[in-house]
DNA sequence: CTGAAAGCGCTTACAG
DNA sequence: CTGAAAGCGCTTACAG
């Protein structure tokens, strides 16, 4: 395999004119660059990106770590990410945890280990101490997911107010039977969705039953099973707010097995607005977060605390919308348009 | 930052032992590596990676490069990859194309610029002769997709099998006008389905009309529109054939919007068995896939090629399975058992 | 079982 | 504008 010695030699340069070819070109004389880049073509020669890694000290990778790859919402936040990474000559090393706490704490080790310049964590389970430590020493961004009160760039939005207005839209329909499926309860975001249902209904003077919120995991079958709990309650609930569309999916298909009408025996909200959400029928009602956007902010931040730069603002709070669709919607339009780019 | 050489003098040790505890501890003395372990944890010391992948000319990680990430098909493909990987102490570097063949191209360079050890594409649309190649230089497997004729390890399914398959389950429940919607046609994977469904089709000598064949470009919003050009067809096709459950996703919205009914009025088969194959009103029969344990099989293949360990077999042809759902069974259960795991 | 020394392939401060 | 030289932090063949 050629190497920047055997390319400086056929031209006639140094290495280190080699290395000013490829690194600095402006730093070279216009005739000694052809030369050496005819040479580079000619032999097709590569550098050898871990010794540049190695001598810099840099290793232009950043890392993403995601609670579930397969998911619909976080694979649109890694797009985000990506493109911003690329445009900026980064490559994208992604880990995936499984909703693992331990896998999560592993792959933090790649930024001790220098493997990365910095770090990306869409999830947020473990201890904070260690991670306001190492957001200390390291470029380090949150986005999605976040920790109460700690001091590190984080990009999301607003959890709370936008499970209260979820949670308000069905109470403005007329409900007050209504349910929660929440996330894994360990995870903050579940418990500020929670927490803005709870909001919802207690300003409203609803009572908050506490067989009417049921834990799930995030996955579409534990929206199933959950739904069918609070289906087979006594007085079961006419409304549900699911934590995602992708329970509400599953509180959805629930339903329908149990012979139960959505949206007119049952009107269900999700969160996150995937694409399902707008094709299933019925169509669901959702909060959109701006996905594409959350990732594409998180890296623009990161590249900052890589290149040292200012900081105007550590909490990205971004907008979302509630999407009123047929889950919710009384009045079905048999023929409603069909939402796509 | 602690360095191997600090911990060395800590320990009273030469920095040869260090490197020996941490990486061939046997080879150490009981004693000795107790002392250094000691150290290590009580200053928190983490190996400089990228220098010992500048040392052993190996750097643990491997690429991955998908057409499409937020493809629900490949994120399970992934996964089986990532299970091995994450076992044999490999991370995973992504590559997503987005379906583009530039930077499928640009990937490439990370092989030669030895920032992996290897390769797996799941997306092969570049030059065949490039490919070959490489991969008498570098350890490469395909997967899912391939190369007619290429001696480079590829792990798949009968694509051309499966889609006769398809095509001649629609045929069997008496079908004649049957309509295809394929993938983009400059990918080998929808060539050989497109050829499946004429070799059905033929066999039965039953017409296949040009108009009935649409190209789509496997996303969700295209098998929308192709079947919109069906059903605007003087004589519309009463059955469709996918390339992919996402298009059939598409296809059967298309229907609905269209107020013709599936199954009764249209038939559509799908491809992949992605899970929203089973949640979709009506469910949709498809093709499985072992999208798992094709990921897992290609990384196992990687893995020899890195050791230099023998192949046995350079094509691996995994089984494939019709699976009959809602979408083409006339007598629908309204109570359909729920397909979950 | 342990240490001294070489070297992996680049980049860059320094000198000219 | 260009070159000689140092050095990034490890691992391993060799010697003892």
């Amino acid at each position: 395999m050629m190497k920047m010695n055997d390319v400086a030699k056929l031209a006639n340069v140094s290495p280190a004119t080699v290395s000013r070819v490829i690194c600095h070109p402006e730093l070279v004389s216009e005739e000694t660059r052809s030369k050496v880049l005819e040479v580079i073509n000619q032999v097709n020669y590569k550098p050898h990106i871990v010794a540049r890694q190695f001598r810099t000290q840099k290793t232009r990778n950043i890392l993403v770590v995601v609670p579930d790859i397969t998911s619909a919402f976080f694979s649109k936040v890694l797009r985000g990410i990506e493109h911003v990474a690329l445009k900026n000559g980064y490559q994208v090393i992604l880990g995936d945890t499984e909703n693992n706490i331990e896998r999560e704490k592993d792959y933090v080790d790649l930024l001790l280990q220098k493997q990365v310049d910095g770090m990306i964590l869409l999830t947020a389970r473990q201890d904070k101490v260690r991670l306001e430590e190492l957001s200390t020493q390291f470029p380090l961004v949150l986005a999605c997911e976040y920790i109460d009160g700690l001091n590190v760039p984080t990009v999301s939005i607003d959890n709370v107010s936008s499970a209260r207005k979820a949670t308000e839209h069905l109470i403005s329909l007329g409900h007050t039977k209504i349910a929660h499926i929440s996330g894994s309860i360990n995870v903050i975001l579940s418990r500020d969705r929670l927490r803005g249902f709870k909001q919802a209904m207690m300003s409203q003077n609803l009572e908050v039953e506490s067989s009417y919120i049921q834990e799930g995991d995030f996955k579409f079958e534990s929206g199933y099973h959950q739904m069918m709990k609070l289906l087979a309650l006594e007085v079961p609930p006419t409304a549900v707010f699911a934590f995602n569309d992708e329970m509400a999916l599953g509180a959805i298909k629930a339903a329908k097995d149990s012979g139960v009408n959505v949206p007119n025996d049952l009107a269900v909200v999700g969160f996150d607005n995937i694409k399902m959400s707008s094709i299933n029928e019925p169509s669901i009602t959702t909060i959109d977060q701006p996905k594409y956007e959350i990732g594409k902010k998180a890296m623009e931040i990161l590249l900052k605390l890589i290149n040292n730069q200012e900081l105007h603002n550590k909490k990205i709070v971004f907008k979302d919308e509630l999407i009123v669709r047929g889950s919710t919607r009384k009045e079905i339009d048999v023929k409603e348009t069909l939402e796509m780019v």
